[in-house]
DNA sequence: CCAAAAGTGTTATCGATACACCCATGT
DNA sequence: ACATGGGTGTATCGATAACACTTTTGG
């Protein structure tokens, strides 16, 4: 907004979206939630993925729009949400397929679209209907995500809130849970853990620490449905994690 | 961009800026650089101070913009620059006053601007020459930023870049050598480290942990303009603190 | 009884913290 | 001589890391 370059410009504005990068955990494994697209046309038929995301209306906040994306495809309210970063390549999103895509959707010619990224954590237990119309949305393993070519620049996009999620771990630790079941097992809260950290935690370390620091509650129930030794049940509890964290004064 | 929704909004696209949030430091003060905007018009005369920013070019990145800003209003190339956050309320260029400036000075109607946020670090000790034509830009503690009405939501940006770089500080320390300049004393570093973590580090621990793990080189020479004893200078060095680092396996 | 995962404590090491006195310099 | 900040080492505490065997359950 320097007087001197801004005249350059104005005839030209991209349009501003969100993009949300949503993961999940089933215990085992970390999720993303993408979207089929499909495109029939002259020259064939193609199918691919991409991330949920709109282009923002007009008097909307870039939280309220990815809130709308979430709300829209999920159902869900009160969602872990947090902007990670925004793209802006001139080139993001000229790709022919893209473009193509999106003239049929928009009805319009679009030209530059600048990108806000957002990162999601929701729990994959909820029997979650995805509403959106004419969208399939459906979870993939990230690991899986070297291997797809997601639309636009997709793929940057999630690799991105994978370091987000990777560095924000250390800073709030407690987004974990927004990804577990109410109930959940230590292996299963280790698992997680380790993924997104990319460690291999000792079990009984993490245990400790886990009970001391983060204020996990042991509840008297088991799981059940496993072929071997029940697992104990854990539930977090913000008011003991506050407890336990002024303790050591943190 | 999900089909059902993209419609309503087309007709309707904001301008996307960057504001760069640029900090600096003296050896005492952590300082921010602020660019005067002054307009008159018929209801009189009015300045106030705004983050020096740009509406970004047709065919520019992000990246691009801001380091196109930092470069037109110091004339200084590799510039620590990170973006940290996008900032996009409807309202936040609804302020006659700013309305008012953009009119004239972009010779436009300008809706809504959507901006994107960068943190820049500089050495405030080399002479910069501030090049940009017609702003005076300057430096202001952070300190006093409490008290200052800047222009846009200018005031929130720059709160949330210290809340930035006071997080990423934990993640990369190394960013704080970027404020300081080459040779520097350990006082500096130790003032500039409690400024922006908002402690009072213990003078011989944190004098260990330096050279320990961030590998300065302690220098043969002293400062010599000080009124007191001549304070030993200090250099950071890239390999030695890979070194360290290594050792203690990080 | 076998396979698979759950559960459980102690010791050693390392990093973080607390703490006080003498030194060099300019006025 | 005095005022101002510079420079230096040790002891304690707490957090993290390493490590192996027994228990439960279903098949």
């Amino acid at each position: 907004m320097t007087d001197a370059t801004a005249n350059h410009t104005l005839a030209y504005n991209p349009h501003v979206s969100v993009d949300c990068v949503i993961f999940g955990f089933d215990g085992e494994k970390l999720k993303i939630l993408l979207i089929e697209r499909t495109i029939s046309e002259e020259e064939g038929y193609y199918s691919d993925k991409k991330l949920p995301g709109s282009i923002i209306y007009q008097d909307e906040d870039l939280d309220t729009a990815a809130i709308r994306v979430l709300n829209e495809l999920t159902g869900l309210k009160n969602i872990f949400l947090h902007q990670f970063r925004s793209f802006g390549d001139p080139k993001r999103s000229s790709n022919p397929r893209d473009r193509n895509w999106l003239e049929k959707t928009t009805k319009m010619k679009v030209g530059r679209i600048v990108t806000v990224g957002y990162l999601a954590l929701i729990k994959i237990s909820r029997k979650i209907i995805f509403e959106s119309e004419n969208t399939a949305a459906r979870w993939y393993d990230v690991k899986s995500l070297a291997d797809m070519k997601l639309a636009f620049d997709h793929n940057e996009i999630a690799r991105e809130a994978l370091k987000h999620i990777r560095h924000q771990m250390t800073l709030q630790p407690y987004m974990l849970f927004e990804l577990l079941p109410r109930k959940f097992t230590m292996t299963q809260l280790r698992n997680l853990y380790d993924l997104v950290l990319e460690t291999k935690s000792d079990v009984r370390n993490f245990q400790k620490k886990m009970l001391l620091v983060y204020g996990l509650e042991q509840l008297d129930e088991v799981r059940k449905d496993v072929p071997y030794r029940a697992p104990r049940l854990y539930r977090f509890n913000k008011r003991k994690a506050r407890a336990a964290k002024l303790k050591q004064g943190g």
